[in-house]
Parts: structure tokens; C-alpha cells; sequence
DNA sequence: GATAAATAGTTGCATCTACAACTAATATTA
DNA sequence: TAATATTAGTTGTAGATGCAACTATTTATC
């Protein structure tokens, strides 16, 4: 006979943020999946290169913790499909320099539209002062996180 | 030469939910995989076990919004390792009845008290107030979640 | 400047995931 | 009550993931 009524699960922080990280990226990533069959590593590697043109792979790790084996294969497949270029840096042969190719522009220029306005539908409800708490809690949850040992 | 500075990347609310429910569901994976194997699905299978014991695996799924394939084969792990028990309903012999098994509890009684500890510190600079707040936009962001279509 | 350590990126591989197809049982409808 | 549709759960399979091992290059140390 259980018992436990420990922690009301539905109230437990993580469970949440996660079921609700899950709802909102699925649903964007639904968008760029039907319509351009690219991944969500790729996506996020897109976003970061629109916003930070010719930065490392070991850059785009850093940025989206998407670890680097995944963003090896995805960068792979999106010089396959001509979505993003790259050229090896001069001063050190080793590292890569990545940017969106025109196409891989345009494909942006279509999604982030959807994307934004996803964004900006879900926190319609949200006054302006609410949004700033939200990500302010974020940002001090986000640095808690990094610091937490145990 | 690109130009797009459509978004600041860093504050487009999916990416930043998305890193932040990524790093609190890693560290406390981080425990109840070292210690004793148990992958996530496993884990929140447990959990809701936990919470609501004799429950079916459809509504496992319901409630954690994972694949069916995925809770099904987790189930049938957790069986193996001894750390739930199945009947099968007799009013309805397509479902099960899912619950804890004592050494299941056991894990759970073990572990839980980290995770739960992982959150009190995670949440220790935040007032009552302000996690209300949190809870409450984490809520109504879920809502409209669900509603939004396009 | 030779040797060792660190870094960027790729690849092998075991495991995990998600979709679809499937089986079995129950519910609906005519 | 026979035929049809729905539901619970399982399984096949292609592709994704993450760790570790690897190559190539650069940096640090002696």
C-alpha cells in the first residue's frame, strides 16, 4: 500500500518546466520539421549562425549546450543541403567558420517569423512587467543551476 | 554578410526554457543514473507511481506526455529490475495497473529526498512571492500552450 | 625546438526515441 | 448480436543521441 504524497508532482519545478519547454519547442519545431525537414540541432545551430555569422562549431557548443558530436553530424548535413557554409580559419586550421548560406537565409527568414510569432501569441497574456519578472527569474534560476554541487 | 539581428537569440523565451529545463532535468538525472541506472522516463514513471499508485500506463503516459513505445519499454525494464509491479485490470483486461514495488519505493524514498533538496536550493533565493508568480506564468504559459494553433 | 598537453572536429558504437504497424480487448452501431 | 471502431499496450525499424576513442592542429613546458 503506497502512501507517499511527497511532493505533489505536478508542483515539483522541474516536471513543469520540462512539460512545458517540451509543449513550446514542440510546437515550433513542428514548424520547421514539416516544412523543411530540418532537426532541432540544425535549428538551433541556424539561429545561432543568423545571429553570430562565422563562429566555430565549438562556438555553437558552447552557445547551445548541444554537445559536439551532435553538432559535428547536423553541421554536416546542413553543408549536404546547402543551408550554411563553411571555411577552416586561417590562424588555426583546426577550427571551422560557419555561416547560413543564402538559401540557408531565406529558410531562416521564412521559420523565424513563425517562430516569433509563436513567441509573441504565448506571452500575449503577459503584461510587460510580467514578462520582465519571468525572465529575470529565469536568468537567476539559470545562474543558481550553474552553481548548484552535491 | 549578415546583418540579422531579429531576436537576440539569448532572449527568445522557447531557447531559454529550453536551456534551463535542460540543465535542472540533467543534474538530478545526473543522480538517479549514477546511482542506480534509472533513465528519465524510468524516473518520472516512478514518480508518478509514487503519487498516484494503480494507475494504467495510458495514463502514465497522459500525465508525463512520453511516447507510449517509451513507457511501455520502460515499464517493461522497471519489471525486470523488480522496481514496479503489474496486474492487469479485470474489468478491463487491455490495462494494467502500475505501482511501486517495496524496492522501488525504496529507490524512490532514496533519491527523491535529493531531487527534492536539488529544488529547495535551486528555489532558495526566491521569496514565497516570487515563486507564486513563477508557478503561476509556468501555468498559464502551459494553458495558452495548449491553445495556440496556427 | 622537442615533448607533452590541450583543443577542434569526426567517427564508431551502444542505446534511446518516435512513428507506424500490429495484437488483443472493449465499446459502438446497425 | 454481428460488424465496425476505438483503446491499451507491444514490437519493428529508421534515425537521433551521447559517450569515448580517434586524428589533426595548436599551445605550453622543459
Amino acid at each position: 500500500m503506497q502512501h507517499r504524497k511527497p511532493l505533489q508532482l505536478e508542483a515539483f519545478l522541474p516536471y513543469r518546466l520540462s512539460l512545458l519547454s517540451n509543449a513550446i519547442s514542440g510546437a515550433i519545431a513542428a514548424v520547421y520539421g514539416d516544412k523543411f525537414a530540418i532537426s532541432m540541432p540544425e535549428w538551433r545551430i541556424m539561429m545561432i549562425l543568423a545571429e553570430y555569422p562565422d563562429v566555430s562549431a565549438d562556438e555553437v557548443c558552447r552557445r547551445t549546450k548541444i554537445e559536439k558530436s551532435v553538432v559535428s553530424r547536423a553541421v554536416a548535413r546542413l553543408l549536404k543541403r546547402h543551408l550554411i557554409n563553411r571555411d577552416m580559419d586561417e590562424k588555426d586550421r583546426r577550427r571551422s567558420i560557419l555561416r547560413l548560406s543564402e538559401t540557408g537565409l531565406s529558410v531562416y527568414d521564412e521559420v523565424m517569423p513563425i517562430a516569433r510569432d509563436y513567441e509573441a501569441k504565448l506571452l500575449s497574456d503577459l503584461s510587460a512587467g510580467e514578462l520582465e519578472t519571468f525572465n529575470d527569474m529565469i536568468d537567476r534560476l539559470m545562474e543558481k543551476a550553474a552553481r548548484i554541487e552535491y
